[in-house]
DNA sequence: TGGTCTATGTAATGCCCGTTACAAAATATT
DNA sequence: AATATTTTGTAACGGGCATTACATAGACCA
């Protein structure tokens, strides 16, 4: 079951096939190399892999070789250039640094064999660190300003605020909305029919907001309804992930938030977060009239029970 | 601004005192950045610090902006060249693969930059903070038995699932629903009137199941159509809160998950975690017919792609 | 010891990269 | 509406980089 999962069928297949080649290549034929060459191998190694991001020439100083034995060496490994070997070094990087803890979760996972309890308790456990590690990078690496730029706009009460989302998002744009509708009037969620939200976009000026959800796969519809919206002077915050919808090229405010979980699917849980933090942050700040509104809301609530 | 570097104000001997320098700039200071220049900042930010390593070319192809531009972005950020802030990332980047485990707390590290808007982002890093343990909570309290039998009833593709939610959890029904439609047949989201939610009672049986989420304050129409499902033999699902809504006396299977965060309202990103790990759970456990469908949706997505 | 072959560095070359000056566009200001 | 200011892209420039041709040093075999 889970071998099928990792064939090419996988619309999310990654290209996981080659997790550190250079470094392979070394362990096992570095007797392939002349003295020379191996002195810049084992500097290779000692600081892997930051000592192949340097200039050729930097290279070549800190092993104690010429510029063109470093090349030579790259050559061996099976890259046309030093440009290409950098490349590949980035990319591995990149890849190990996507997410340590999903990452490694991800390889654990192919393990074979029929499901037993204690791998699905560590299917649990690893998503729920997969998650937490999702939320302190994003939290991280979340610009104030734009956090803050988002806060004055969810409580701009003069303004009216649509949202919406995609297929998989538009849960989180509902989200935001039946909690923003509580705090604060003018708030509009789009729903359902496309042609809909074009309705809508009649009404929406220079002086107003769009909330848009997208991740990937990102949505035309989506991506198509934020530029419209933007083209109409409409002030336009982006929520997405960490690969930025294409939606971002219209976005004034964008708030990126890590997905990566082990799972085929992509983790909302980060991006909730900070759509929470950003609904506690706006009730906060126009508590005067968000508190005036609870309370009125209480008291009908009171009154429907009473009546029952 | 070249003359500065034999200064005292040498970017490099001021910004080595701090472990991620850049990162932690770019989250006080992006105010003073321009809205092209912010487009350069995100997309560092979003795949950090990989796209620092790339040349200006490519950095700025990837960032839709032209080279100038990257380069008066780093100039704003205090470096000299390019050169000086790769080699500013590249150190970084080698302090941070030093402590492979201390990624996270590393970049969380960044946030103590100047002393100014620390109550805005103490709110956000206090929330995270609370959401972090929630999940952690709940996951460590969550019964294996109780989410591996949610789990199966997830899988079971000849069973009917209805989901239903309350006001503010509707939007986590609508997403396990969203993501359970992929995955397998027979999913069915209840969502405005509760008459219809009613009419569909009538189709439900002894095979089907119901879910149920529901937290604080939990609403009567939901517990009483969990109370309704239960008494036509329907097996009942409750997602909730620690607090447990009242519809637990009606549930076959509860999932409990922390809420308490430092806001006037619940948060349900733990429970949200909770749903994408079943929702992940039971698409490993029901693969080859969830993979089947991803196909043909994928084959239709293309086929849509193409007409257009 | 001489000859050959491999290994390595030196030095020259050409290209690409970072950089900058300037013009155009966008934005703010009056 | 017109002007001043800022922002941004275009295009040209210079330097440094990767690259390569070639010479020299060293190793191996007779």
């Amino acid at each position: 079951m889970a071998d099928e999962k990792s064939g090419s069928a996988d619309p999310r297949a990654r290209l996981a096939a080659s997790p550190a080649p250079v470094a392979a290549w070394l362990r096992t034929g570095m007797d392939r190399l002349t003295a020379r060459e191996r002195k810049v191998a084992h500097l290779l190694l000692s600081n892997y892999p930051m000592a192949g991001l340097e200039t050729v020439a930097e290279f070549a100083r800190r092993s104690a070789v010429s510029a063109p034995t470093v090349l030579r060496f790259v050559n061996k490994l099976g890259f046309a250039g030093y440009p290409e070997f950098q490349r590949q070094i980035r990319a591995e990087l990149d890849e190990r640094l996507q997410s340590p803890l999903g990452k490694a979760a991800h390889m654990a996972q192919a393990s074979n064999g029929p499901q037993t309890q204690t791998e699905k308790e560590s299917l649990l456990q690893r998503f729920g660190q997969a998650a937490q590690a999702n939320i302190a990078e994003t939290l991280a690496t979340m610009p104030i300003v734009e956090f803050d730029a988002v806060t004055r706009l969810f409580a701009a009460t003069d303004k009216t605020i649509s949202i919406v989302g995609g297929r998989f998002t538009d849960p989180i744009a509902r989200y935001i909305a039946v909690h923003l509708k509580v705090v604060r009037p003018n708030v509009v969620h789009l729903a359902g029919q496309i042609d809909n939200w074009r309705d809508h976009l009649l009404d929406m000026g220079r002086r107003d907001v769009l909330v848009v959800a997208d991740i990937r796969r990102y949505q035309d519809a989506v991506v198509d309804f934020a530029r419209a919206a933007r083209a109409q002077d409409v002030t336009v915050v982006l929520l997405t992930d960490q690969w930025l919808s294409p939606a971002a090229r219209h976005a004034h405010h964008i708030i990126a938030a890590r997905t990566p979980v082990p799972s085929n699917w992509d983790s909302c849980a980060a991006l909730m977060v900070v759509a929470e933090a950003l609904i506690a942050s706006a009730t906060e700040r126009c508590w005067t009239i968000a508190r005036d509104r609870i309370e009125r809301l209480e008291i009908m609530r009171e009154g429907e029970r009473g009546e029952l």
